[in-house]
DNA sequence: CGTTGGGTTGATCGACCTCAATAAAAGTGG
DNA sequence: CCACTTTTATTGAGGTCGATCAACCCAACG
């Protein structure tokens, strides 16, 4: 509901702290390599990805890019979370995606953004040159395999979403939302009933089609039934299975 | 909002009138070969793709392919128009796509469908044994870029219409509604103020998260204020301007 | 004809939004 | 470390848009 591109102070493209390339050497120790696209690759193409990456830094509400401007680069998630947004004319805004560790940004491989995509926390984003990573498909046909597979399960999501969007009432939203954030870090850290939400309420609305009043109301809900409670910076699930029935499947 | 799938008759997968394979031939007079996936290809690689093709016939809301269940072909629609959608354990559904001539179906390569197809009047499908499209792409590597393109350009749409589903009016989404529909139309016969609709206002309602009621009632306020004319099978647009300011940008 | 399926329209209801006040948390500067 | 501001979250009261429930129309069809 609120239009932050402004509020935010854009030093440049690429914060201070991550000037200094660094090349190559850091695949080999990458934590989100078996999680990303990346591990579709043989050691040696490896070495030829990582000559052209490049590690970038961004802190909190920082925006990576921004919807419409053109995209000089694509790149894999490596720390953080990242919210892919729109935003309407009239200044809602409706977050259409989140992405965690592993996730690749760019996936359309489009000469623009096709949403807005802003820092959660501090991230850390593995980027290559949009046409040099291009070119690097036609060579290795695996990964052009892999960035497709990826982005028929972002679609898959997205529909998904939809279907939440357009048929769910904001308890079954709210307790889908928590459960599939909970399952997507449980493949990245493992399971726990201890949930990060590391965004706030608005982001949270915007994601969910909703405002920060319900969002706020539906989360003091659950607390009051027990079904989670409310802790700094996210929520502790006190029963599982209550909440897996609340998301009404 | 209503479980279609036990109201049908299916005879069987493949209707009678298209049980003689017809191969090959075909490809050179296929009316959406220059908007398929298949204008990624040479006259060459058309004969080795067209070999494995079959063209598919289905009668308005038959059912081409059951969400869940194992998909054992991809294919490309010829003409027709096909739905896509979710059904909630709850019963009501969430129609997340909409496939007209040149669309490919299945883009997922997935094993099983990800959403139940429903053809909406008169339908012809060119179909692949999927296995067998999958071992084509690995001699095809322009065929997996362009299924990729169409992949990306169908996330692009879904993200847009999440828009429209978290927070956009009834109006806003029956407004885009029609004009996404002209467009489409647009670039397959050229443009017209008048849109057959072809599907019912169920599979409109279920499509824009509204019900029948407001879809009704929307088009009716649109009638009434000279927007657009209800005629059999669709509406005629009166004020393109007008329509365009409803739509909300 | 009666029946059936789709569409329209009206009356009422309720889930979520809006507006507003308050509370809690997180910065900021002395 | 403590006032002070700013941001973020919670809670309440009231309003609204679209859902629900229900009646009715109309065309197709046996």
């Amino acid at each position: 509901m609120l239009d932050m591109r402004k509020a935010l102070c854009r030093g440049g493209e690429v914060p201070a702290s991550s000037m200094g390339p660094h090349h190559g050497a850091e695949c080999a120790s990458c934590p989100v390599r078996s999680s990303s696209i990346c591990d579709a690759l043989t050691d040696q193409e490896i070495v030829s990805l990582s000559a052209i990456s490049r590690h970038v830094n961004f802190v909190n509400k920082q925006v990576i890019g921004d919807e419409g401007e053109p995209a000089h680069s694509v790149c894999n998630l490596v720390t953080g979370c990242v919210l892919l947004s729109k935003i309407l004319p009239h200044g809602d805004r409706q977050v259409v995606g989140i992405a965690l560790p592993g996730d690749f940004l760019g996936l359309a491989l489009s000469d623009r953004n096709v949403f807005t995509m802003t820092a959660v926390g501090d991230v850390q984003l593995c980027q290559y040159p949009r046409e040099r990573f291009g070119a690097i498909l036609d060579a290795m046909p695996d990964l052009l395999r892999r960035l497709h597979e990826s982005t028929a399960h972002e679609l898959s999501f997205a529909q998904e979403h939809m279907v939440l969007l357009g048929r769910r009432s904001a308890t079954e939203r709210m307790a889908k939302f928590l459960l599939s954030l909970q399952a997507r870090w449980a493949r990245i850290r493992g399971f726990s009933p201890r949930i990060d939400l590391l965004m706030n309420r608005v982001d949270i609305a915007d994601y969910l089609g909703l405002t920060i009043e319900t969002v706020s109301r539906t989360l003091s809900k659950f607390a009051r039934d027990k079904v989670l409670a409310i802790i700094p910076d996210g929520v502790r699930i006190l029963d599982q299975q209550q909440l897996e029935t609340l998301s009404g499947d």
